[in-house]
DNA sequence: ACTGGGGGCGCC
DNA sequence: AAAGGGCGCCCCCAGT
């Protein structure tokens, strides 16, 4: 593994090194712009090994990550981004199959130790494959910022894996023993949970096992009630003994059995929960993560994450991400000057009637989700005919978008990252004839590109967000960013430095807006609650 | 015994 | 007329 610092030399010279980590710890301790921009093939293979030697890096550039961003552009989706793979392609030769399976690929390969094996990379690769990116990252506006915000990203992932997340196991334990009754031995269910099961079978007056949807629908259906489904929403129109133990059920079984004690076992050690996140794991530009569920966090285990004696969480979600977003980016006067406020819904009310059951507000919100999500039923029809007449700009928009999905073209963020071309199984189902071809399959892939472009937009904004932070919480020197989740950040820090935190997220999220839109009258409003505990933030 | 699709639901 | 975006994780259950 021979990782290139790129400190503007157009020919790097290959350097040997007796030891990579303590070449690259030299290099960062020095000051201003002798620190490189390190080209490598993953952060996420690499840059934990330097974190667990103390090494943190300002800069990168990874190759795998920009080279996705880069195929995605060109609308070639899932292709091999190693770089021995990408080398190929641009010399035009056949693509080597991946060592490693995808699966395989994770954070826990190391390649320091085994240079000489033939997980070996190769430099010349590295330069020549950076180079071409860099060629192709200049042809598309946007794309400099979306790779540099991408690559800082894959740093930040692996330093909150590293830093983890704090977490209270007494506290965990507690709240569950108050919901679920003591821990149970080997495999048996929490003590409430077994009331609550055989409460429902005495209800239907038969076995029914609540974790089983069949059952219950036979059960429900015995007793004279036909569902489809046994979705709570369903459930709570049906007048019957049963369905308040079933809700109860379901509600305490999914803590249990997704966040119970064999979660708190597995994920959380010395005080620290780290999940393992994965960058452009979604394919709109989100974060996903691999086990542990850390972005499904249920609400009521918030009072679990408490910040060290003399530490506080500050804890910050953007408010009303993505209608701004779709704001800045439809470049509508009378929307954006509603997203110029600090309750865009409450500035677009006006627009809307108050009805017996929604206020004007209500309305609102409701309206610009439907145009987001494709959705429109029933009230909302007549909601996005409001919203069309009076934002012509902004409807026309997620329109558009929906429109090109539906003509399988292509859509893309403000940055460029680019939404995967429809499968071979959806043009088939959508080129034949009027009479056969799939509307709902147009319509699902429609809502899919409406949605994409706000979607994606938002995740540019929040990684570009989050790479201003953590340049500004690096000047700090002790803050760690320790949690991430679509448009809300949490940083742990000492509790003296925690305004200065708060100031440096609001500075953040102004700079993100700035750097997407240039100048654009809306706001992208960012307050910072400072906590001990992450339940006390709003 | 294992696997994969589906149901259901947590988060945004 | 109806039409609801993106994930990860658990369990069930049918297929092998």
């Amino acid at each position: 593994m021979q990782p290139l610092a790129d400190d503007g030399t157009p020919a790097a010279e290959a350097v040997s090194v007796p030891s990579l980590v303590s070449a690259i710890a030299e290099r960062e301790s020095q000051t201003g712009d002798e620190r490189p921009r390190w080209v490598w093939s993953s952060s996420a293979r690499l840059y934990p090994e330097l974190l667990r030697a103390g090494v943190r890096v300002e800069r990168c550039h990874d190759l795998e990550l920009v080279e996705s961003l880069l195929s995605g552009y060109d609308g070639r989706y899932g292709e091999s981004r190693s770089v021995a793979a990408a080398w190929a392609r641009m010399r035009g030769e056949p693509v080597p199959a991946d060592r490693r399976p995808a699966a395989e690929a994770g954070p826990q390969a190391s390649l320091f130790d085994d240079a000489e094996e033939d997980e070996a990379e190769d430099i010349a690769q590295i330069v020549a494959v950076h180079a071409e990116q860099q060629k192709r990252i200049a042809r598309v506006p946007g794309f400099a910022l979306l790779a540099a915000a991408e690559s800082a990203g894959s740093l930040i992932a692996a330093e909150m894996t590293h830093a983890g997340l704090p977490w209270s196991a007494s506290a965990h334990d507690e709240l569950l023993t108050g919901m679920l009754g003591p821990r149970p031995s080997g495999g048996l269910r929490p003590r409430k949970l077994q009331d609550l099961a055989d409460k429902i079978s005495a209800a239907f007056g038969r076995h029914v096992n609540p974790d089983s949807p069949a059952q219950i629908v036979k059960a429900l259906s015995a007793a004279g009630y036909q569902v489809k489904t046994t979705r709570a929403y369903v459930l709570k129109e049906i007048d019957h003994p049963a369905v308040p133990l079933l809700l109860e059920y379901k509600e305490l079984s999914r803590l249990h059995t997704a966040h119970g004690w064999s979660w708190l076992d597995t994920w959380v050690k010395d005080g620290r929960f780290r999940p393992e996140y994965i960058v452009g794991g979604v394919v709109s530009g989100r974060w996903a993560t691999n086990g542990g569920g850390a972005l499904q966090i249920p609400r009521i285990l918030r009072s679990a994450v408490v910040a060290d004696e003399g530490w506080s969480l500050v804890v910050a979600d953007a408010a009303q991400l993505e209608p701004r977003v779709l704001a800045a980016l439809a470049g509508d006067r009378a929307f954006a000057d509603a997203a110029a406020q600090g309750d865009l819904y409450a500035a677009l009310a006006d627009a809307f009637t108050p009805s017996a059951d929604l206020t004007a507000r209500d309305k609102a919100k409701l309206a610009l989700l439907s145009a987001m999500y494709g959705g429109g039923t029933g009230d909302a029809v007549q909601l996005l005919g409001v919203l069309k007449k009076r934002f012509p700009d902004a409807f026309g928009f997620v329109e558009a978008a929906a429109q090109a999905g539906e003509r399988g073209r292509l859509v893309r963020s403000r940055l460029g990252r680019t939404c995967p071309p429809p499968s071979a199984d959806w043009r088939e189902l959508t080129s034949t004839d009027e009479d056969t071809r799939s509307a709902s399959a147009v319509r699902s892939r429609g809502r899919f590109t409406r949605n994409f472009v706000v979607q994606a937009t938002a995740a540019d904004w929040a990684l570009t967000l989050m790479a201003r932070l953590r340049q500004r919480l690096t000047a700090l020197g002790d803050p760690d960013l320790v949690f991430f989740q679509h448009d809300e950040v949490i940083v742990h820090t000492p509790t003296p430095l925690a305004d200065e935190v708060s100031a440096a997220i609001e500075a953040s999220a102004k700079e993100a807006g700035r750097l997407l839109f240039g100048d654009t009258p809306v706001v992208f409003p960012m307050e910072a609650a400072i906590v001990h505990r992450y339940s006390d933030a709003k």
